[in-house]
DNA sequence: GTGAAAGCGCTAACAG
DNA sequence: CTGTTAGCGCTTTCAC
């Protein structure tokens, strides 16, 4: 490893001035065509290579850089909505680094984070928000899929209440009597209730809203969806609409609907969560209430850059959630 | 937007030297405990966030970020092989930004992430080799799917030859005599044979190396699996064993199977290739020549690494193909 | 068109 | 335990 080719070596090179090296290597004006390509034949030689820190630190404008923390990118609803949030963000002029959350503790994760990106996006598991904001060592941090309360903490949440209540009533109209909810086990955690079946509760009658069967670990897996739609069927016969936690557990309902022989959606409707693009190639294809391809990830994006720009207020926003209508139900 | 705190105001508050400061931000030895605390307390009664650019640049190590580039992350096949380079990436301390070429000139693109990252990795449509060289300014660029010729490049292509020679040999084995291809038409290029086709004619009988289907656009979508495999079917109809280019349009080509009537693995065998995780959620689940989940990451990365360490002559690889057995063949 | 000087904000090495 | 002295490699004035 020895001593990296600085504008220096380039210019000594040349017999110019540094000056003259960077205006050559950026594309700048001021300077005659013959000394440009002289320069840049030379740096070419040299193997030279800026440096992408000395630059950022001496110029004014520098390039933003957000990272979007997730459990993993595995997931198909964190891939696709990375890619939702990439789109947004190159829109802005903006890097995007990944960072799964699975090898390293949360909170150092994020204080070692801080040191290297301008703001930090995803989905935490920390509940204590002033671990959080300390973490974060005043990086603007965006919490999703949870209300921060704290102060300096943003966050982009989802709008359960509506969204439940307004689909139970578009199914009741389509036929639909009887309810039942295959409910995610946060994993490792003690049970407690998820906004989406507290919303659906509150959406549903009394009997539907008992037919809830909380699906066991893996939790947000195919297999958990498919394991609870048998238990689903097997205690509450009657269902005649069962709604998932996600889109890939209604995945594994459908799995086991076919097993059995039941017809979706002639029997039972079927209805995820997330809108995942990949609903569309599973016959019947998955009814979903959506998060993605609803401008959700525009929405973040809009958040970061509020934050970005130091906004004191803390940003808060609850996304709606659209209904979209496959096949399924 | 007001002046940045720096260090230097941290210093001049706490009546300390910057050095101090540096210490109890980084949480470095040699400083007592009251002044360390003292200077965390101001630091953020002051919103002190250090500037990653400066303390990278004054660092002996810099933390390295790599960039991974790709059509587009809406395609699993790439999510899920970022999610895999990710946590190569992340074992060696690096960083990883995703970027996706839908909207810019490719080579511009890698132009401007030469100078923002450390390395460059990914699917690369430009064939011109020296345009590529030329626009990474000389950054480690690792070329994917494809082997490179020019100094420099270094590359990780698949060896799909013994590939699929094996692939058809197994399943001749298992009762298969005609194959039929559905083969990936490169978006709005000319058509020419990918290699996994020219694999494909060399492993199998002539009749069987003329049983092709070039499905038309959207290329590498369910939808066109789900055309091509009518079309082999009609034009090929002795069919009894289909190698799709790859899992997604296998995935289409299952569904046009259910839909014709077709019973998957009973008349028809079905292998895609690519080794998606989505491939166990169909029904039957998808049987193919792997990509991922098969250290292919890893070693991307291991050439990443050598590059990254100034090794001289170009890193060039081919990954092996196993056959993923699962239901649909 | 080109160069000199003055930083950008931080850390390494050494001295005290 | 703390401070001083030098940079890291580049860009930004502002002269010439």
């Amino acid at each position: 490893m020895q001593r990296r080719v600085t504008i220096e070596d380039i210019a000594r090179e040349a017999g110019v001035s540094r000056q003259t090296v960077t205006r050559a290597m950026n594309g700048m004006p001021r300077i005659s065509e013959a000394t440009r390509d002289r320069i840049l034949e030379i740096s070419e030689r040299l193997g030279y290579r800026p440096s992408r820190f000395a630059s950022n630190l001496a110029r004014t404008s520098k390039t933003k850089t957000i990272a979007f923390v997730v459990d993993s990118f595995r997931n198909p609803y964190y891939s696709e909505l990375a890619a939702d949030l990439l789109d947004a963000a190159s829109a802005r002029g903006w890097q995007m680094t990944i960072v799964s959350r699975e090898d390293e503790p949360e909170l150092q994760l994020l204080s070692r984070l801080a040191n290297q990106v301008d703001a930090v996006v995803g989905y935490l598991g920390e509940t204590d928000e002033k671990a959080l904001a300390t973490a974060a060592r005043g990086a603007p941090l965006v919490l999703l899929g949870r209300t921060a309360t704290t102060d300096g903490l943003h966050s982009v949440d989802f709008d359960f209440g509506p969204a439940f209540a307004n689909l139970v009533d578009e199914l009741r109209k389509r036929g639909s009597k009887r309810f039942g909810l295959l409910e995610s086990q946060p994993l490792g955690a003690v049970y407690e209730p998820s906004t989406r079946r507290i919303a659906y509760e509150a959406a549903v009658d009394p009997v539907s809203a008992a037919a809830v069967v909380v699906c066991e670990a893996p939790p947000q897996s195919v297999d958990a969806g498919e394991l609870g739609f048998d238990e689903l069927m097997d205690r509450f016969p009657e269902t005649d609409t069962v709604i998932a936690f996600s889109d890939l557990m209604a995945m594994g309902a459908l799995r086991a609907a076919h097993r059995r022989g039941v017809d979706v959606p002639g029997q039972v409707r079927l209805v995820g969560v997330d809108g995942l693009s990949l609903g569309a190639v599973t016959s019947p294809a998955l009814t979903s209430l959506a998060i993605l391809g609803t401008g959700f990830a525009e929405q973040i994006a809009d958040v970061i850059e509020q934050a970005l720009d130091g906004g004191d207020g803390a940003e808060r926003r609850r996304a709606s959630l659209p209904i979209l209508w496959r096949e399924s139900a």
